[in-house]
DNA sequence: CGATTAGTTGACTAATCTCAAGACTTGTGG
DNA sequence: CCACAAGTCTTGAGATTAGTCAACTAATCG
């Protein structure tokens, strides 16, 4: 496991400034208006957790966004650099912190003023959108697996998620090789077998086969789980 | 950096077997047509860089999709189950390949059916969901990274994506401090420098200052980018 | 400038991988 | 229904990569 550091931060900067009010180009269904603000190095543009409110895009300079575990480790999921737009939810809550990386400008684009977003797209379309952006998370929370949690941690999010998709009363009915796990938790199969050993030790988990997981103590799993 | 162990492959398996032609349930724009294939363990379902001409959807049993990295390390995204929908694209090709763990039962519906798929969509949806597409790509690259490959790799990845984006001439301005892109790339800010160090010593980049990076041999990183 | 922060380097440690052997499962055929 | 074969999983020992801690150097900001 690694040292975590102090994040480069300064105190958060003053409230939201107003520059500027501009229309977006060319666009016909355009209610959102959006706002220009600028913000200080290290300052935070919106929190993990906080209610989304805006959509934005980066003018100048640039922004990184992340998820933190609770003991601090930090997972940079993209660098937003000018033109990228970030910050979009579908869901009620931000699942990232945004913070710039030096000053930076951005546009702010109210949420509101395009509603549930896929709403105005077809019942077809808006299916996929969904299929999306659940990939979209999924694969957001993995990222922050993959670069920051240890090969028990790994195993023990794995066990969690998967329960939570398919387990009856607690029992996990595998449907993939310890290869397979293996290869979704940028371990190998050796380390992945030590870990379920050690989880069973501990009387956290049983192995009745090798394909049945048997949750035993979901609450030791989710400390793991940070 | 890990052995690369054959997975467990069957050979691959027979056509497509139509059984079924179901309607999508109370789609109103259903131009979809859904066709019901079965999959034998370890087949697969489509291939990376394929051209992707359906949608799926598993109806039973589980579906991996996943990246191979040229000498075979693999980093699965996702594992989809029942009701899960996969293999979404808006480019011209595959990023994954799939294949099922076990056997399976998918849904297929043809991708002309909802044509550009954002087009039904606002102009302002359609680049949020573009944003999203992006984001989304992102990640997945991203988790290949994070999963399977070693210091140097992932640094000269994260050289060569920067340089795409703001490069001028080969020269990088970095607009992140080393903790940030450690984060960034699930490493410590001193592995970072040594890596950086490492390009250096081989001829492969300068370090003018601690926040220019000027390509000297994008082919080298090219190869270390796999 | 001088102080402070950011980055580098070295020596050592720890986590995970590698390689190898053995045990358990599963499927097959006699 | 048992025995064997093939594949899958587990375990151990040693190697390797990246992390930790500490000292030093370079850059940046008042």
């Amino acid at each position: 496991m690694q040292t975590v550091r102090a994040s480069s931060s300064s105190q958060p900067a003053p409230a939201l400034l107003l520059r500027d009010i501009s229309l977006p180009r060319r666009s016909p269904d355009a209610v959102a208006l959006g706002f220009t603000r600028t913000v200080a190095k290290d300052e935070e543009i919106f929190a993990e957790g906080e209610r989304p409110a805006f959509i934005y895009k980066v003018v100048s300079g640039a922004v990184r966004t992340f998820k933190l575990l609770s003991d601090g480790r930090r997972q940079i999921d993209a660098f937003h650099l000018p033109g990228d737009i970030f910050g979009i939810e579908t869901g009620e809550e931000h699942r990232f912190t945004a913070e710039a990386l030096g000053d930076a400008t951005i546009v702010l684009y109210r949420r509101s003023s395009f509603g549930a977003l896929a709403l105005d797209c077809g019942e077809l379309s808006q299916q996929i959108v969904s299929a999306m952006m659940r990939s979209l998370e999924q694969a957001q929370n993995h990222m922050l697996l993959l670069g920051r949690k240890n090969a028990l941690e790994k195993v023990a999010t794995f066990l969690l998620v998967l329960a939570k998709r398919i387990s009856k009363d607690d029992r996990i009915d595998l449907p993939m090789s310890r290869l397979d796990m293996a290869d979704h938790l940028g371990l190998t199969i050796e380390t992945i077998s030590r870990s379920l050993t050690q989880l069973e030790r501990k009387g956290i988990i049983d192995l009745p086969t090798h394909r049945l997981i048997v949750l035993r103590d979901k609450e030791a799993l989710e400390r793991l789980d940070t």
